[in-house]
DNA sequence: CGCCAGGACGCCC
DNA sequence: GGGCGTCATGGC
């Protein structure tokens, strides 16, 4: 599964060369909410980050990205983990390939990969996400990012919020769940970090102890916040993938990555079908 | 206008 | 334990 990677240094940026990426997919297919997307003369850029460190990154052609004004030390350190480039998706797409309705999501969209992301970021953006959908969550969370000077705020900085004070951010009946989440992780009594090394069960225990965190709201913070591959969020788009083409149940054999698997799916479901 | 959205909660049986 | 109404808001 290991996979060495292939970047260059040029000036301040880095040309990274990944087949098995491509950014609108990966940065716009419902696993991330933050990344904007920047049309400039040339190329289209995505600027994003991840905790306090931005990044701007654009697509050159098929496979090969410039990370703009970056250094060798931050890509080695944090993007190359974010993006899971050590990890050889192309021997995870021909494993998924072996199941026939995966292989044509897999063809459909080859250039998505899970996103290792922030575990407290993840908790909050998938709160938000309930009962919503994909464009207002953004416009959400933007809301939230942009009260706290741009930067995605810690549980601390929540704590002094209430539903009433998070009337801004027009959440509705998610700004209790947020405060919640907030004051539980603020003061100790969740600790992510150590959830994301319990058993999946526990972790899953312990993440619905968080009100507004239900079976849908702790996978997709397993999966995406704290890289437990095997975590499986059903919405009501996989719910339909389901019924449809797995009516036994999904293939055991991949159940070790079956979130990843999951992720390809319901990029295919949700947009391959309206075409 | 009505239906739906990367659901969870509270109450009922 | 499963079924169902309710919860805000707004995209389409």
């Amino acid at each position: 599964m290991y996979k060495a990677m292939d970047y260059e240094i040029k000036g301040k940026d880095i040309i990274l060369s990944e087949p098995e990426l491509d950014l609108d997919e990966t940065l716009d297919c419902g696993q991330a909410f933050r990344w904007k997307k920047v049309w400039s003369e040339y190329q289209c850029t995505y600027t994003g980050s991840f905790v306090n460190e931005g990044l701007t990154i654009s697509q050159l052609s098929r496979g090969v990205f410039r990370l703009h004004d970056t250094s060798e030390e931050k890509f080695l350190d944090i993007w190359a983990d974010y993006f899971d480039l050590r990890t050889d998706y192309s021997e995870l797409k021909k494993k998924f390939s072996e199941d026939e309705t995966l292989s044509k999501a897999c063809k459909y969209a080859g250039g998505i990969r899970l996103l290792r992301q922030n575990a407290w970021e993840c908790l909050i953006s998938f709160i938000i996400s309930q009962n919503n959908n994909i464009p207002r969550i953004k416009g959400i969370i933007d809301r939230l990012c942009e009260h706290y000077g741009g930067v995605f705020p810690e549980a601390e900085q929540l704590i002094s919020e209430t539903p009433d004070s998070l009337s801004f951010l027009r959440a509705g009946f998610r700004s209790k769940y947020i405060c919640d989440a907030a004051f539980r992780t603020a003061s100790g009594d969740t600790d992510l970090k150590s959830i994301a090394v319990l058993s999946i069960d526990e972790a899953r225990t312990e993440l619905k102890k968080i009100k507004g965190v239900g079976p849908k709201v702790a996978e997709c913070v397993l999966l995406y916040g704290m890289h437990r591959t095997e975590a499986f969020p059903v919405d009501v788009w996989i719910k339909r993938v389901l019924e449809e083409y797995y009516p036994g149940g999904f293939p055991e054999y991949i159940s070790e990555n079956a979130g990843i698997a999951q992720q390809y799916l319901f990029h295919y479901i949700r947009t391959c079908r309206n075409e």
